[in-house]
DNA sequence: TAGATTGTTAATCGATTAACAATC
DNA sequence: TAGATTGTTAATCGATTAACAATC
């Protein structure tokens, strides 16, 4: 799946709404769609919808449309989730154990493999910080670590997991953090999304 | 704070993170910051620092820059967290029960008055369903609804809650919600976030 | 075949950046 | 005063939309 030119964010932004689109179509067991159906769904534009597929394939039929599930495959393949992950939570707050629990990961391809946490908790099957090695990471193939440590500790944890190795954050502290540039950094701010409803509330 | 034209989604989006700033600047004791060194804070231009707040009023003095605290005032209020908020969560899985034991929301004015759940577990203090009426939604001054029940009955969720006159949801349930259009959505699409980063993996 | 719909090129729109006069 | 930095107008850039030839 060689990619020409860069993909923008704007585009990146929208893979996983048409995914999931791709997903209800195919779970009402509807067999074609077109870029004016899909473009209803997601509330943009049939010619945004065409423009956006362009730049990672040709994927439809002149006259008929785009064949649902074969889409739907193309675009677990663009965005990735043909494969599995294995990932780490740091941080076994209310949060890192909701997250933990969550069933739909393993159902998506995502597997937890364990939970940490920096103070000892380790009557809860919760891992100390300081087993989160180089040697563990690569042991067992971490992919992803996902931060659910409060602000004021995340970025320290940041510098831990990028000495270990790891390559990918998914972060849901408060704070943007400051890693280098090979290693991927996706953020979950909670506040800032309610901090934006609140400005629609009173707007 | 009668605002002149639409501000654009790009610039709200914006907000929280100059407001994230601010929150930094002024834990730190410093008294004033510049356009650029904002800019430098959140990777953007100074040029886009002025022109956003430039929707908003004149905050600063020229050859000076702007009070630290003085700003952080003013995003309190362009945002409207000057106020405080009740809130509700509909759905006690894990997720809704992080959520409803995060202390983090009372320190900024967000209060969580109960916590709902499809199915009885009265035991641990969650209300049924039944209990969330027009009435309840009324005598508590509900401002928000926090819906983390599974997407599947998340929109007959949400349309129990428009039609007990709720006017801002939260939604974390990973679909989008049809609602009237003056009932205010912010999404919390996790898997779509996710998807992202498995994007950038990949790429 | 006629109708429908793609993929792509060109036009438009909006957001970001640059420039600079105003002024603290 | 001289230097710094604002707020705003104009220029640029990039993303969205429109149009249409290609073709199933």
């Amino acid at each position: 799946m060689a990619i020409k030119k860069d993909i923008s964010q704007a585009v990146i932004k929208r893979l996983p709404r048409y995914y999931r689109s791709l997903k209800l179509l195919s779970s009402e067991n509807i067999k074609k769609v077109s870029s004016k159906e899909l473009a209803e769904m997601l509330d943009i534009t049939a010619s945004q919808v065409r423009q956006d597929f362009s730049n990672f394939g040709e994927f439809g039929q002149q006259g008929y449309g785009y064949d649902v599930d074969k889409l739907k495959l193309e675009f677990e393949k663009i965005i990735g989730i043909d494969k599995t992950y294995n990932m780490i939570i740091i941080g076994a707050g209310n949060l890192g154990k909701a997250l933990n629990s969550y069933s739909g990961f393993v159902s998506s391809g995502f597997n937890i493999i364990s939970l940490f946490d920096i103070e000892d908790k380790s009557n809860e099957n919760i891992l100390s910080i300081d087993s989160l090695t180089k040697n563990f990471i690569e042991e067992n193939s971490i992919d992803i670590a996902i931060i659910t440590v409060n602000s004021d500790s995340a970025q320290s944890i940041a510098d831990k997991l990028v000495k270990c190795g790891v390559k990918n954050i998914w972060n849901f502290a408060a704070i943007d953090l400051d890693v280098p540039k090979d290693v991927n950094i996706e953020n979950m701010f909670m506040s800032d999304s309610l901090f934006v409803l609140t400005y629609k509330m009173n707007h």
